[in-house]
DNA sequence: ATTGCCCATCCAGTAACTGGAAGGTCAAGC
DNA sequence: GCTTGACCTTCCAGTTACTGGATGGGCAAT
């Protein structure tokens, strides 16, 4: 399957896919024309890197996540302890948006959005507001 | 004051406040040896980029939140809309990860942890659990 | 005078792609 | 059989927001 074909079944941009050769984690066969050739086991590996990408893994955790697959004697708990510690990064991240979200609707809710040169919003990103 | 007590000040890198310079953000004056020296209002500024980076600000929403801070006539409802919308893009990011965090925690679940080398996890980040 | 820390510049690298140029391949239509 | 256009190849460069490291000068204290 040329590299089209398998971007359309990963939802895989095909620089993607040929960046993924490019370090190692998907390694296609080549075609008598020199066209990458993708077998449904790298089409496989490639909806695996999507997923895991899209659920927050890097690159280096989607790697390891692969040679736990490729190997047969890994424990689950292995890939457990990764899925829990990715958990655990995750609601730090939402953690932090939401005060994020917070300060800037407190900002928005006191800013009243008229012609006036003073804003409250500018004035709390410089500190003004907590006097640091 | 020397690049190394606007850094302590401000909570940023040495290395972040000179490529602040760099792209021309906060230019401090120089003093007679070539050492960079850092007004109240250059710390102002860099306490302001700090600020605004930490809540998800790009360099270049924080530039022209900047710009919006330097000009004296610019409308309080300028930044309002600024602000506005990076709620909403926070928003979507929290979702994202909300999602992200159930299936995490939907395959931890579903994974005994055991030394049983068939993953749930890794079974359904590849795929098969939706037969995609 | 020497030690050790601070400062300077410049070059290179990071993550994870993305864009673009230059050129080869292939299937379809005329 | 030739052209057109889509698709493929490689390679080089750029992106964001820094970060690290090499090299060398400045400065304060012992």
């Amino acid at each position: 399957m040329n590299i089209g074909a398998a971007a359309a079944r990963t939802k895989l941009p095909p620089k993607t896919i040929r960046y993924y050769e490019d370090i190692e984690l998907v390694r296609p066969t080549r075609a008598a024309n020199g066209y990458r050739d993708y077998s449904e086991t790298d089409v496989h590996r490639l909806r695996f890197l999507q997923r895991s990408r899209s659920l927050g893994f890097s690159i280096e955790e989607c790697r390891s996540l692969l040679s736990l697959y490729d190997d047969e004697h890994r424990a689950s708990s292995d890939v457990k302890a990764v899925a829990l510690e990715k958990i655990g990064e995750v609601e730090r991240k939402i953690a932090e948006l939401q005060a994020m979200k917070t300060t800037l609707s407190r900002l928005v809710d006191c800013c009243q959005g008229d012609e006036r040169p003073d804003c409250p919003i500018l004035d709390d990103l410089a500190g003004r507001g907590k006097g640091s």
